[in-house]
DNA sequence: ACTGGCACTCCATACTTCCGAGTGCCAAGT
DNA sequence: ACTTGGCACTCGGAAGTATGGAGTGCCAGT
């Protein structure tokens, strides 16, 4: 169906029209990438593309320009993935290193994200239900108020704060803590309802009614927060592109958290690039644009994914490259610390 | 200098520039306005207007456009804040009611402000150094480390991991994070470093050196979280105003920390509304868009602040009467949890 | 199967024209 | 001393009109 050459052509208007941003002709095309052929041999073969809905052309006379379903054949078949420089690494490494917590950890990533690839960066915190617990601790803040504060393995903290039924004794929070973390500890957050279940029983009486409390909102935080944190930056490349949607609908598809969590897609298992391009993205909006996005995480684990968002035309190898790569030093990082 | 009529000239023109978008001229002024004057009469007061810099022609044989100066004595002196419709308090206290945690409030109220204004809105975290301790807990996450959460009065939480130099057992931290505790509980953020650097004296000599590294990380967050947190939404709404800078410096200015935080501007006392126009700005890329910004705080303690960007031509009133309404409602809020 | 030639299309760009809103100024009116 | 109507003038924006060039499809020739 397509030769070799017809290949070579697909990805050659795909290279140029990403670097240029502007339809390509048959001559321009001989002219830059050495097939030793003439235009009007190129010609016939673009007229193949164009048929089988690879290329188009914005107007009849004009040179053509890649669809969606040719920018999905070169991701697929005609292009590799372009490992970064020297330099970029150490960029990363530098970068990143220096953070100190979590949100530190995830706000740098995805600026760092959004300078390398100079498009918007999108970071998905560590899921909460592929982690676990490393400790839960009651604080007390006023009369008929505990804090609820959970840590987990990944560095995570969330608090709640707790109404108690009946006034609560400081001895009684301290049992009740010791009761939770025995109980745990390095549980998967998966596992807690089960283990939860049993743990009433295990109270006294009077302590029941508030133990009750306590755990309906730790269960109640594990499912809310199940909704995940999504973060990005570098918005303001949105403004070097250009889209044929309106930049508002970008924009506005970014502030929605729902969106962007359906954006970076169902986590696939390892950490292999996936791209989304153009149409084959769910929401309307985000159409003109493709995500190229990988899970990262700790050894075999995935906790999480992260991305990039950009115009259907973009440096798919690069892009690609920079989003494994900091995939890759955001999972040691976590493991590190 | 300005007799009544020049103002009222003035403000006329204020106003519909600012809802029609196009440069106003003198038969459209005595049109809409019933000023009981003819447009010769206007003229002459223009052109005084515009001799004393508040107004000025995009190009000759156009209309008049407010210049900074221009919409500074609009605010100054020609109107008054608009107090929000019944519906909008009541979409307020709803909207912000349901929130459960600081994060949630602080990131409900900045969507909200961007959507009742449909503008740029900021929101600053409560400060971490007018807050007070409200506890401080430490937990054993590894050995060698140590997990420091910092809970204030505003219901923040800060957290950090601490390297300890020494290996620490259970009771060891207990009894340390019982001497924070009560050396520190209620206590100003300011008022801290002072009474923390009599601790180390209450501690055996072997927990010292722990001590130590404990207290000097609690230090170190105290200020680098003065470096405040701030949040924005709404850059969707960017996208329908019209910047004579380009849209990207915008963007690019709203992502860095820095910019927003000297953006709204040192906390004035009380919760008057401020209000800086155009090149008042500090921030080139700012210079031609406005900041509305009132504090927010529970009593008469201003906790932070928060506000609302859009260029120059804003609609004043209104923008001004929801941020003051947003500020109040997110006070409530936060006495009231 | 490839190539050179050729007629054709059509977008961009630049140039012109033209209209009207708006101005400044002045002399006359109150 | 203001205010007003009149008038000539300016200039930006819209609409119309070339013009050129890049690109195409097709065909006949190798």
């Amino acid at each position: 169906m397509l030769d070799d050459r017809k290949l070579a052509v697909l990805r050659a208007i795909v290279e140029d029209y990403v670097s240029t941003n502007e339809p390509v002709g048959s001559k321009a095309l001989v002219d830059r990438h050495n097939l030793g052929v003439s235009p009007a041999t190129i010609r016939n073969d673009m007229a193949v593309l164009e048929e089988q809905g690879y290329i188009a052309q914005p107007h009849t006379s004009a040179g053509r320009i890649p669809t969606d379903k040719g920018y999905r054949l070169f991701v697929d078949r005609l292009s590799t993935i372009k490992p970064l420089s020297k330099a970029e690494r150490r960029a990363i490494e530098t970068f990143l290193s220096g953070a100190y917590d979590l949100d530190d950890v995830v706000g740098r990533t995805v600026r760092l994200l959004a300078q390398l690839t100079r498009q918007v960066a999108v970071v998905q915190y560590p899921s909460l239900t592929r982690s676990s617990v490393r400790h839960v601790e009651l604080v007390p803040v006023a009369t008929g108020r505990v804090l609820l504060v959970l840590i987990t393995n990944t560095g995570r903290v969330e608090q709640r704060v707790i109404e108690t039924p009946a006034e609560l004794s400081e001895e009684s929070v301290g049992h009740l803590r010791a009761l939770l973390n025995t109980c745990l500890d390095g549980l998967a957050f998966g596992d807690v309802p089960g283990a939860v279940s049993e743990l009433p029983e295990q109270v006294s009486a009077e302590e029941r009614p508030v133990a009750a409390a306590v755990l309906s909102v730790l269960l109640e935080t594990l499912v809310e927060k199940h909704e995940e944190k999504v973060v990005f930056a570098g918005a303001a490349n949105l403004a070097a592109m250009d889209f044929s949607r309106s930049l508002r609908d970008v924009l506005e598809a970014l502030e929605e958290q729902v969106v962007l969590m359906r954006l970076l897609g169902e986590s696939a298992d390892s950490s292999t690039v996936t791209v989304r391009i153009g149409t084959e993205n769910p929401d309307e909006g985000l159409r003109s644009t493709s995500v190229v996005a990988a899970g990262y995480g700790v050894g075999d684990l995935t906790l999480a994914r992260l991305g990039v968002l950009g115009p259907t035309r973009m440096d798919y190898p690069g892009t690609m490259g920079a989003v494994r790569a900091v995939a890759r030093y955001v999972g040691q990082i976590l493991a590190g610390s």
